[in-house]
DNA sequence: CTGTTAGCGCCTTCAT
DNA sequence: ATGAAGGCGCTAACAG
């Protein structure tokens, strides 16, 4: 391949000349700018950036560590994650950690060993080094979507204390009295924050959560599927069951309906963060709608104006405003 | 940042010792080893991947370049890509052309300056030039998913035409006669693929295509809702409706609700590309299944298999096999 | 087993 | 308006 020294001898120029007509930075007179720009199209010249980056100490680039980006939600936040970056001329490597330390760990290594300008992390636990870690690089993070136990860090997220209040409520003022909650990993903020929020609704009605309505597993369809029925082993059985996930929604209606149950009829779902309307041919979950393109679009907004200086001097904790979506799947308990 | 300079300096050693020790490479006497990995460890040492890049002319770097992320199909792709390439020590930057030329030239150029190592082509357009392109830079490509005028080039894909047909031949043996197609962009090899499998059906069958039961579109939701409307414009209305991807479907279904019609009581419906089970609460589509986590990992492991030299001399065209699903959304026509 | 030399391709600084 | 020198951090090739 060509090399910027191929081209300024084919110009009959220094190679300086050449970066300086690339990149459009100094004085460059007119004819001497066409001459360059011949012999870089009839090199085919690409200019290599892996050098440039060396050199300059930026390489224009952006890590998406996230848990699974098979979730539409993720699909959604990795799609305005680099809508934005894209706009700004950065890159977005995306990584799959699966909620797994281990993984989250490598992918760190790999992605800081290569130099990305900042890390927008959806952190696999509640769990600062990992955070502390990146920043002792030098490398800015923006935190999504969870609770990190730093103080000295920016994030961007939902909260989910408040919108499983509020879905907790909805079911209360539908009259159930039994109210089960599906969540996911225990040390997930996310997960926690979800089950107090249910906690918090469910005394304030004067009602004392039983731990036996508690579950915790993976956010996904499989967990979903299980949890739900083991909470249908339960006597007296919930007549409503709050999942804290979309896909563990999708898993516990398909326990549902394996055991014959009818939603809402016999027994009620809703669902923390709704499937996009895109993909479902008839909405039906009662929902807390997180707004997951603009979730990515504001993590990556604060981390590129971090790295432009632009950003305020404190480290921000945005919240994003939720709200609940009442569907066909929740109704008055039977009886 | 410490470079491999200060390790050096700190073990007592020169860089190109540190550098053995990274990457286990050539020979160190185990106590200078030691000496090297507790100065790594004090000083927090990260090595610089630009750096060894740039000497080694490798990256480690794959590119997904893909229309939209946010179709599920694209998702599975995306994360299978991303399992592959990590397992193999690779990272992947993925980018979205949103069907556009330009955007995919922008992309293809920012990543060939990124001196990627490969790159996985989900071409804009059957078109051959920007995979040429590529190629002239020395990187190799693998095309995804669809046709494209080359000979010189891997390509994974499902075949289209056959996938088409047997779906609309399902049609047919429910005894519909009048079958529209609601397909993709027109210069989309599998949008015309999947036209080309229906009319070959139909032709079979002693039918006539009629040219106004094609329609295309872009390959997205409120383009399958406009134009199942069209479609129902029509008169004799037709009796089943042959969506030519997953979202097609989708806002196709919407229009039919929206009309007052029943699926598949007033019309039939079939998809080539089904929603992943993960996502949907109740099955509903008779589709044709493609296997899209296997096409990704076939790709990335061509692709991988490429840059190792361990790939056959010839270019290969794999094509990947689909199913038909039967379900409720197609039955016998009205009357 | 370890070190020296040189250079990957580019850009900043300082001349001219 | 253009160029020369030097160095970003790393490793291959060749000593020793």
């Amino acid at each position: 391949m060509p090399t910027i020294q191929d081209v300024a001898s084919r110009a009959g120029v220094s190679p300086i000349t050449v970066s300086r007509v690339i990149n459009r930075s100094g004085y460059v007179k007119s004819e001497t700018r066409q001459r360059v720009e011949a012999a870089i199209a009839e090199l085919r010249y690409v200019p290599n950036r892996l050098a440039r980056s060396l050199r300059l100490k930026k390489t224009n680039t952006l890590a998406l560590v996230l848990t699974d980006i098979t979730n539409p939600f993720w699909t959604a936040v990795a799609r305005s994650v680099e809508d934005t970056a894209s706009d700004a001329g950065f890159s977005v490597v995306v990584c799959n950690t699966d909620e797994s330390l281990t993984r989250q760990r490598q992918c760190l290594n790999t992605l800081l060993q290569k130099q990305v300008d900042g890390v927008l992390l959806v952190p696999a636990r509640s769990d600062g080094e990992p955070v502390e870690w990146i920043q002792g690089q030098g490398t800015p993070v923006v935190v999504l979507d969870r609770r990190v136990p730093c103080r000295w860090v920016d994030v961007v997220r939902c909260d989910s204390e408040d919108g499983a209040y509020q879905l907790v409520r909805h079911l209360l003022s539908l009259g159930h009295r039994r109210i089960a909650v599906l969540s996911g990993p225990q040390d997930v903020s996310t997960a926690m924050d979800r089950v107090a929020g249910y906690r918090r609704a469910l005394r304030e009605a004067g009602l004392e959560p039983r731990e036996e309505w508690v579950r915790h597993g993976q956010f996904d369809r499989s967990a979903g599927l299980e949890m739900a029925q083991q909470m249908l082993s339960i006597a007296p059985r919930p007549t409503a069951l709050f999942a804290a996930n979309n896909l563990v929604a999708v898993g516990a209606l398909r326990a549902l309906r394996d055991a014959g149950l009818r939603v809402p009829e016999d027994i009620s779902v809703v669902v923390f963060d709704d499937l996009t309307s895109e993909l479902v041919i008839e909405p039906f979950f009662t929902a807390v709608d997180q707004p997951a393109y603009e979730m990515g679009q504001t993590a990556a907004e604060l981390l590129l104006a971090r790295l432009s200086g632009s950003a305020p001097g404190e480290y921000q904790e945005i919240l994003l405003p939720t709200k609940v979506v009442v569907r066909r799947s929740s109704a008055p308990p039977p009886g």
